[in-house]
DNA sequence: CTTATGTCAGTGAAACTGATATTG
DNA sequence: CCAATATCAGTTACACTGACATAA
């Protein structure tokens, strides 16, 4: 039976957006349990890893508009896994996870970790590394232009 | 002023959603002016490379459902950039660009292969071969075990 | 009977633009 | 006045699952 394109598809593009799907794909299926999405998740993995980040820097960290980013906070805010505290200075509202959200993430976490380190399993350590380096470059480039 | 999340997100799978996302982002705005989005000019680049695939096979291609590809169609279709014939066995029916279609086709291409080709021209020619590779090679991996 | 396909129906998360208010 | 933020409102294009009929 056709499997699908076969060779087609040889541009870099076609190619980064075929991992990215099946990284999201499989993501998405592993997180379902849990009952979060890869947007969500990444919202909580970022506010883990910075605690007290606003609405407009979560949005940037997961390349989003600050809109859509809004809509993610909501839904956690209303699962109880994360909480806003009080405007500081200006208008932003630092963001941190709850007890419960801390929990969630933990459980993620692991979860995404293995999808990872399976999706970089046929790759030596070097490639990993280099992979890693030349997509960031990717990314910069096109980001600068913007 | 914060520029976002710095070095944080140093997996591979973070920087691969980084990049896809700027890539999609930059297609998006390219693509605006001739009343494109991305799964459709997807769909129109799957086609005007293979003519005739079926709705299935684009959707494989395009890694989406059959569903959510028969969604795109039906506005391709509507808007006059391809046809459907009929079915000669099964029930495939394989589709094709109109004259209007190939038209779009060959502007959003030229469009899209400037794209890709900023993104990458930071890296060597073996670097960016070295880049497609892995990328299949880590699709493949989570594909397999899926 | 099994598999692949097309398609209808419904749902939903999340992306966008636009606008407004607030704060530094 | 300007820039960044939060947030409300509205829209939309997809994406999914589920179901059903059809054809090899």
């Amino acid at each position: 039976m056709a499997q699908g394109v076969g060779d087609l598809g040889l541009s870099v593009g076609y190619t980064l957006k075929q991992a990215a799907a099946a990284l999201r794909t499989a993501m998405d299926t592993a997180l379902r349990p849990l009952g979060l999405t890869v947007p969500q998740y990444a919202c909580l993995e970022l506010l883990g890893q910075r605690p007290g980040l606003s609405t407009a820097e979560l949005a940037r960290g997961a390349f989003v508009t600050r809109q859509s980013m809004h809509a993610v906070l909501l839904g956690l805010e209303e699962r109880g896994l994360l909480a806003r505290a009080q405007a500081i200075q200006g208008r932003a509202l630092p963001t941190a996870l709850t007890d419960s959200g801390q929990r969630v993430l933990m459980q993620a976490s692991r979860i995404v970790a293995d999808i990872e380190r399976h999706m970089v399993s046929a790759l030596s350590p070097a490639a990993q590394q280099r992979l890693r380096t030349d997509l960031a470059t990717c990314a910069a480039t096109l980001n600068d232009s913007a």
